[in-house]
Order: structure tokens, then sequence, then C-alpha cells
RNA sequence: CGGGGCGUAGCUCAGCUCGGUAGAGCGCUUGGUUUGGGACCAAGAAGUCGCAGGUUCAAAUCCUGUCGCCCCGACCA
């Protein structure tokens, strides 16, 4: 059978949408640059979700709701801001329609908005907006408020889950009485993202702060965390902004300090997206199909019975449930989000058990496992890790007896090892630079640079217009020893990590 | 916003140059044979040929307009 998924090798980025589509995780809708999220994808992102808000919730945060409509006027008011995504804002200006006899439905021209409305793009502005009235002392504060929540930047071009025109993600939006305080709370949730990415993901991201050029609208301070795909080029996977005192102040918001003075509150905001699905398809897939870490798979196990008629059928069937059970008896802990085991008895005979098998292995299910006569007749059973791709990840003979516990202990060696694997991928990509040549030339090979660089602006951009490398972050652990500039041979504090990103 | 391409069955596309009964593969439905890595046979259902005009006895095909989508560049979680 012709293979569906075009190999790594041979189309990177027809790779992966052969595998977004292939596992049934999302398509292109009949609306220019949005996505149609089907179960499969959203099941992830459920996943997710879940893992975040409980770290969310650990770090004190509770969620609220803003509206999905900003008026123009609020947007305005950070400079900033304003300037950062006027390109890409969707715009309300009528709030009704009619019917016209012969042209369908129009625009009612008589229904004009006296201010437009804006789509939220971020919600900084009407989160800072109702703030000023939530925020009157500093026993008011910290305000520690997450929303989940779609927003709409209008991309020109997109792909599917690394850049449509709306997405899904969490924006978090905290206000605090000290700078001390607000920024150690970016550094906070920085953490969080990658712990997640990292714990959850087996994603390993760098943090650091972004540069000047490359920071937050509106922002003071931005800090990411960044991955390496498998083509070797960055993917931003979430960011925390320290915003200063911007917000407060285009809004107003001032609490009275323990003094009895009148301050400016301090101001927060951090997000992941739907975008990280992307990530998470581009760090441990293969040309087999998805690979998903096991503690975000929507279903952990799936038990292929086998059997050519009903007599054979049925024992495998009975076997299958059994060891659905003993799966799902295993204790709950924190691998599993307190969850059980999600097990699927597939029970397709209709369909060739190779289809069966190679089904389940483009989806990502982490364990696959065949369960037939031959089996049986042995008290024993396949067991088949994702990880290890094709027949290769199947192992035989596995008694039946103590195939759940088995499971168990595979699900976190898979989960381990996708760590491990993507890490050493990363960290052989990652290469220090010395001289602009040698950046040009290794720029053209996939991976991150290791560059010295002056701190400025210009240089910056001077370098992504010749090399379209950027800088993607200023790492936390990076080498600390002072340089060279690698273009201008200006002192430079310090390595930068150079990267073409996604 | 610049440059290129494409709209024909659920999907991928042929047919258009040179106008004349609407096609293939995959998928789907039914029946049968199969079944431990993407099976096979048979029968069947399925299309306002993107939309609107025009030319013509006759338009998927030619002409005009229009809408939409995809790809490549500049901007972006």
């Amino acid at each position: 059978m012709a293979e569906k998924i075009t190999p790594r090798g041979t189309d990177y980025s027809q790779w992966y949408i052969d595998i977004v589509k292939q596992a049934h995780l999302a398509e292109n809708s009949d609306v220019r640059g949005c996505m149609v999220i089907k179960p499969n994808g959203y099941a992830l992102w459920e996943k997710m979700q879940k893992a975040l808000d409980r770290l969310f919730k650990d770090t004190g945060h509770v969620n609220a709701y803003f509206p999905l409509f900003i008026p123009k006027s609020f947007l305005a008011r950070e400079e900033e801001m304003a300037e950062g995504f006027a390109k890409e804002c969707a715009v309300v200006t009528h709030y009704r329609l009619k019917a016209e006899k012969g042209k369908g439905l129009i625009v009612d021209p008589e229904a004009k908005l006296e201010e437009e409305l804006i789509i939220r793009p971020t919600s900084e502005t009407i989160i800072w907006n109702t703030y000023k009235s939530w925020i009157q002392s500093y026993r008011d504060l910290p305000l520690l408020i997450n929303q989940w929540a779609n927003v709409v930047r209008w991309e020109m071009r997109t792909r599917l889950f690394l850049r449509t025109a709306e997405f899904l993600w969490q924006e978090g939006h905290t206000a605090h009485a000290t700078e001390a305080e607000a920024r150690e709370e970016t550094r906070t949730m920085l953490e969080v993202y990658r712990r997640f990415a990292e714990e959850w993901m087996a994603m390993p991201v760098l943090t650091g702060p972004k540069s000047e050029g490359q920071k937050f609208p509106g922002a003071v301070e931005t800090l990411c965390i960044e991955a390496m795909m498998q083509d070797g080029r960055a993917l931003q996977a979430g960011t925390s902004h320290f915003l200063g005192q911007n917000f407060a102040k285009a809004f107003d918001v001032t609490f009275t300090s323990s003094e009895g003075k009148r301050e400016f509150a301090w101001a927060t905001s951090w997000g992941v997206s739907t975008r990280l699905i992307g990530g998470l398809i581009m760090t441990h897939s293969d040309d087999n199909g998805l690979v998903v870490p096991p503690r975000l798979a929507p279903t952990h196990v799936v038990i292929c019975p086998l059997g050519r008629n009903d007599d054979e059928r049925g024992p495998s069937i009975a076997a299958a449930e059994q060891l659905a059970k003993e799966l799902r008896a295993i204790p709950r802990d924190e691998f599993y989000g307190y969850e059980p085991i999600e097990v699927k008895i597939d029970k397709t005979f209709d369909k060739q058990p190779g289809y069966r098998f190679s089904e389940y292995e483009v989806r990502g299910v982490p364990v696959r496992v065949e369960l037939g006569p031959k089996d049986l007749e042995k008290q024993a059973c396949v067991v088949a890790r994702r990880d290890v791709p094709g027949k290769e990840g199947k192992q035989m003979g596995v008694p039946l007896a103590g195939a759940a516990a088995h499971i168990d202990k595979l699900l976190r060696e898979i989960q381990a090892g996708l760590l491990a694997k993507a890490k050493a991928f990363r960290d052989e990509r990652i290469r220090p630079v010395d001289t602009y040549d040698e950046f040009k030339k290794l720029i053209e090979e996939p991976g991150f640079l290791l560059a010295h660089w002056d701190g400025t602006r210009e240089t910056e951009d001077a370098i992504q217009q010749e090399t379209k490398a950027t800088i993607r972050c200023i790492p936390f652990d990076g080498d600390a020893t002072p340089g060279k500039c690698v273009k201008s041979g200006a002192p430079s504090a310090r390595r930068v990590v150079f990267a073409r990103a996604y």
C-alpha cells in the first residue's frame, strides 16, 4: 500500500500537512485562514488545557472570561500595542443585516456602529479597562487571572495550528503592587510553561528574554520558551511578558498602597496557544505518522483483538476486555494527571489487521496491543510501542498476567525516551559561531546558532535581512562570556540564540 | 499588498488547444471471498463542470466579468 505521508526528508512542510491530515487533527475550513480542529486534534488541546489549568491553579490563578469585542479606542490607548496589532485586526462595523430582494442578505447601512469593535487579538486592553474598577487598594492585589479563549489575528499566510487567523489559547493577566512581584510572576509562569513543555509535551525548550526587536508590543520585557523542530527551525512555544506599568497608565489603574500613596499597578501577561499542537507534531512525529507523548495522549493504549471468525474473536475480545479492566485499575498518579489510563478496544474486524495497526500508528496512540488466537494459546499478547515505528516496536509474547503493569511501565519509559531523544536532537544542533561568514554558512543548516550580538536593533535587523535568522532568545543558562558581535564587531555581553523560525 | 497557479463526484485529478451523450483512481453502499503490517472480486449510488453574462443549432471547452482557494515573497503566538 502506498504511503500517504510524505517523508520528512522529501518535503518537511508537506510531511507536516500530511500528518495533520492523516491523523485527523485538523483541516482547512471554507473560511479563509481558519481551521477546523477535528476531534483528534481537539482531544490533544483538551489534554493540554487540563494539565496547564492545573498548573495555573496550583500557582494561585483563577479563570474568568472577558469579551470577544474590544472597542477600537481601547486598543488605541496603549500606543505600542496599537501599532503592533493594527495591521492584523478584524473589525466589526455594523450590528445588523437585512434581506434585500435579489441580493440576499446585505449589511444594513443604517446599522453602523458608533464605534467600531475589534475582535480581540489579545485582551490586555479590555482586561485592564476592567481592572480599573477592580483595583483600589493594595489589598486587591495581586490579581491573578487567566482566561481560555479564542483570538483573531488576520494573517496573510496560514499553516494549520502554527499560524491561523483564529486560534485558541489561554492568556493570563495579572496585576501586582510592586515591580519585583510582577517580574517574579513572569518568571513563575515561564517556569510553568517550561515544565509543561518538557514534562508533558516531552519538548525541550530554551528559556530567556526576547530581544527588543522580538518582544511583544506593549511589553517591557518578553520571556519565552523556544523549541527546536525536527527541521532545525525554531518555534516560539510560549511567552510571558512583564508589562511594567504601561497598561496601568493607559487605563489609569491605580491603588492605594499600605503607606497611603496612590500608585500604578504592575502588569504581566502570558500565553500559550494551539500552536503547541504544531510543536508537538514537529518534535516527535515520524514518517509513519503522529507520535504523542503518553502524558498528552487522549488514548494511551489501543487493544486490537484479532480473529478470523466469531469463534476466534469471542475469546480475543474477552481477553482484551480483561486487559483493559486491569489497565484502568492501575493506580492514578501524577503521571496520568490522576486519571485512569485511557484504553480503547478496537473491534473493527471488517478491516484488515494491518490496516488497523497502521491506522493507530498514524494517529500516534502510544501503545498498541495485538491479541489473537495465537497469543491466547500462550496466554500472551503483542505489545507495540509507537515511539519505535513499524514492526520493530513490537514485543511478542508478553504474558497477559503481567501485561497491564508492563504497559504502565512502558508508557512512562516512552515519555522519558521522547524527551531524551528530542533533547539529544536539539543539543546536537546548537552550535557556537564566531564569524559572520561562518554564521551565514551554518544558518543554511538545520539548527540554532549561538553568536555574539552587540545588542542593537540595527544589527539584529541587518542579520535578519541578510540571513532570515532572528534572535530567538537570550538564554538564561547560556554562555555569559563577553565577546565581539558576529556582525558588527562591537562588544557583546554574551551569546544569543539565532535561528530561522516558524 | 506584489508575483504565479487552480476551481469538473466526498477527495485527488483527466477532459478544454481543435465546442457535439460527464470521465478515471481513491473513498462510499451492497453481496461474497479474505484477515497477525494498509486485501480481492462483483454490482451500485454519486456532478447546476465556482458564479453571472455573452457567442453558437450546440459551451466543462471560446469570450467578458466576478467570486473563492492554493503556492511563492514582506509581517506574525
